[in-house]
DNA sequence: CCAGTCAAGACACATTTGTGACGATTACGG
DNA sequence: CCGTAATCGTCACAAATGTGTCTTGACTGG
């Protein structure tokens, strides 16, 4: 009765569950539930610390809240967005990523219909994100990752991400069994028409819902970070004018698509078939995601955004 | 555009919602926020202990919670219900009415369709319930009171659970302009037929869902603490066999309808039209509320129940 | 059977949080 | 204009929390 199906063992969901209650719902100390419950009390307050890793407890926050509502309907008129979600920038050293992708999770949870297919792009914001959906079962809902994979695990990766939102909506999920960019033009037109692959990308026009991340090309860019793309590739696509991409679409600062000899190896949703998702979510934050996620809004990519009050004062400023 | 629409002025829900989001969500601590904000840290601290009483963050566990859920499909099955949900009993000295109407809240924000209308009992657990409905708005739900009212305020009193509930949801309140009981069933049958009374009455049976609550006649019982009935009435209607009462209709363990003198001045919505509500669901929880529960059960006053872990213990052991 | 390894408990300590006392400042009614 | 009361900030301290280190003990693979 009592379900482990999650993928560690060593993790007692149901305790952890009836600790967050006592400490959360019923207000108690940790030095009391562990009494209670014949814990340790530093055992209860892992446990606690765990329980919001994984999402087991979820915080939410009655919106609107003030200043932020101002800009999500100013977004909203200005770029004609079906939805704007504003949240306040981090004021200490957090990521902004895990910020605005608990702000994700928050709408997926509030978007998705059950059994409704939803793709997602990857990175820190959509890994916030899934850690962040409501949990769901039983309702058939489909997953579909819209980029290949990356050969060497990073912290974040692609395949990772996809796997953790498939899990929390328990959700069927489909990967693109391919690599993000192939070794070569003539491989991706291989991969792009062989079998798992065609299936897959053929599914892109027919979503619900697809949440996108920006990758910016600024100074910070994680892009780099993780080994996405070479530092040369980087200066290239910058001296073309890209500012960013989405799913490996490189847009200029007008939301023009950018040719580059990495385009030719991509493998990823082509622009139409994103297009016809009838809501495109991007979730981007920080200073250095404006200019891409501008490029993103101008070419029609996206129609809902979540990102941050910094990045939103910026956006209308434009 | 900041809506501070609130009853009370003195309470700042953007400020609020701010101060919760860098708390909960990032994560700061008190004494950062205070400064990036310019407010002392006691404002902080005491901002955000205001904004939980008023359910202005939510906290939600995953559920399911391992043994709970044991009990609830055992209780469903049992007495044939649509839904049960039981939450952990208290371990300190909480009032388990506050942790049954938070998950009552839950309960309701997950099953009051938009534009629903909703019936509602009153006490302590509907009270704690109102505090938690995740809030709504332009939706045109109702609200309607399911009793009459008392004259003299206590801390918790039908009107003002109302209003709360209709607030929350941003409903339209329907009351029962008349108190729980008449000084006469002359004047009882008066007021039952006369207008406001009698239209309020006949929406009881549209209802797309109730939430009643159970009043007991044990020792313990809260409605002897507020004055709702006398102690000779509580004594004779024990000796009638009664134990406890749903909006106003006393029943014996078996779920049977006692007569009393009590019940002949009773302004409240019969029980057909409360049995005619698609759902009905009972929130009531601890030892002294095991009977009425059982009893509410029988009688078809409620096909759902929301109760905590020892109750339910109790309620399948019999 | 014996290290070696790893998880979990005991303990200790620094930080964070909740709360009360006290004084300053402001609003308000006479 | 003054006194009163209420509110808010400052300070201080107790409680609760987060996080190390060290130790115990169980399990593992020779």
């Amino acid at each position: 009765m009592t379900d482990n199906n999650d993928a560690d063992g060593s993790f007692d969901a149901a305790l952890a569950a009836r600790i967050c209650w006592h400490y959360f719902k019923e207000g108690q100390t940790q030095e009391l539930i562990a009494q209670q419950l014949n814990l340790t009390r530093k055992r209860v307050n892992r446990m606690l610390a765990e329980a919001r890793e994984r999402g087991l407890v979820q915080i939410t926050i009655q919106r609107p809240l003030g200043p932020c509502s101002e800009l999500e309907s100013r977004l909203t008129k200005m770029f004609e967005l079906r939805h704007a979600i504003v949240v306040p920038s981090p004021i200490g050293n957090t990521d902004v990523r895990v910020l605005v992708g608990a702000a994700a999770g928050d709408y997926i949870s509030d978007h998705l219909t059950p059994g409704g297919a939803l793709g997602i792009a990857w990175g820190g914001t959509i890994n916030a994100a899934a850690q962040n959906v409501r949990r769901r079962s039983g309702e058939a809902n489909r997953v579909v990752l819209l980029c290949g994979g990356l050969a060497e695990s990073t912290s974040i990766n692609p395949y990772d991400n996809a796997s953790m939102m498939a899990r929390a909506l328990d959700a069927r999920c489909y990967y693109i069994t391919a690599p993000m960019f192939a070794a070569s033009p003539e491989l991706r037109d291989l991969l792009l028409a062989s079998e798992p692959v065609r299936s897959v990308l053929a599914m892109v026009s027919k979503l619900d819902l697809a949440l996108l991340s920006a990758v910016d090309l600024t100074d910070q860019s994680r892009a780099l970070e993780y080994g996405v793309i070479t530092r040369n590739d980087w200066r290239s696509l910058r001296a073309a004018g890209a500012v960013g991409d989405i799913c490996g679409h490189y847009l200029d600062a007008d939301g023009n698509v950018i040719e580059h000899s990495l385009t030719t190896r991509v493998i990823n949703p082509s622009v139409k078939s994103l297009q016809a998702i009838p809501l495109r979510v991007l979730a981007a934050g920080g200073a250095s995601k404006v200019a891409i996620v501008r490029a993103a809004i101008r070419a029609r990519l996206c129609n809902a955004l979540i990102t941050d009050e910094s990045a939103a004062t910026a956006l209308v400023r434009s």
